[in-house]
DNA sequence: ATTATTTATCGTAATATTGCAATATATAAT
DNA sequence: ATTATATATTGCAATATTACGATAAATAAT
């Protein structure tokens, strides 16, 4: 049916396949070790340096917007991307949670 | 197109979004967390425990199995899947060191 | 050999994703 | 006001994903 029954699962297991899905992909990757690297850039920076077609880095862009991983400001007639570094660290506590379950509940640091 | 232009990223760009997209749908985080808590379990219980249709089920365990990130060994008529914890590890370093750059980079521990 | 049990595969329908051309929108500069 | 610049949105084609019924394959038990 190509339609996910989210309503099955908790919370939680939605939010880490929601976040991992927009990781899903080498463009949003690539957009954020870019950001990583450069700190902010806008949206033609991007265009240039991934080599996909404006519309398509602007959908892809839209995408980890949605899960508040970059945020942008408008600066004239460009919009200033980049990452929010605080929501990356929850993004990256959640997963690291998820994929060390023994650390976290038998070790207590890893 | 729906087709991702793979050709124009690198090889780790591929290999970070190929894991995080696998881990990008709640049956297959239900499947882990499962996983995780119970050691091992065979297809049919995790239809029960999860509520897919056994076909449903094993598709997810497929692409599981194409990262590496299960691993399954026959036991009479059914299969008992658990955890590669290496892989895990390696998958768990990955995203790690892509979403903590700045630890990487800067600091070399966090 | 037959039957029961378990998982994988095939085929298919519904929906989602990817990518881009064309166009809209919005601000800056002249 | 007009033009240039930058980004978002729309519409569409191609492909991928999700889910499941039907069926195949493979072993265990009778």
């Amino acid at each position: 049916m190509g339609i996910t029954k989210t309503e099955i699962f908790t919370e939680e297991q939605n939010r880490i396949a929601r976040i991992a899905k927009v990781l899903g992909h080498p463009a949003r990757i690539a957009i954020l070790e870019y950001l990583f690297k450069i700190q902010s850039c806008i949206c033609g920076d991007l265009v240039n340096e991934i080599g996909l077609a404006q519309p398509t880095i602007s959908q892809h862009l839209k995408e980890l917007k949605n899960i508040n991983i970059i945020k942008g400001t408008i600066e004239g007639t460009s919009i200033c991307y980049c990452i929010d570094q605080e929501v990356l660290n929850e993004i990256q506590a959640t997963l690291t949670k998820f994929l060390s379950p023994f650390c976290a509940r038998e070790k207590k640091s890893c």
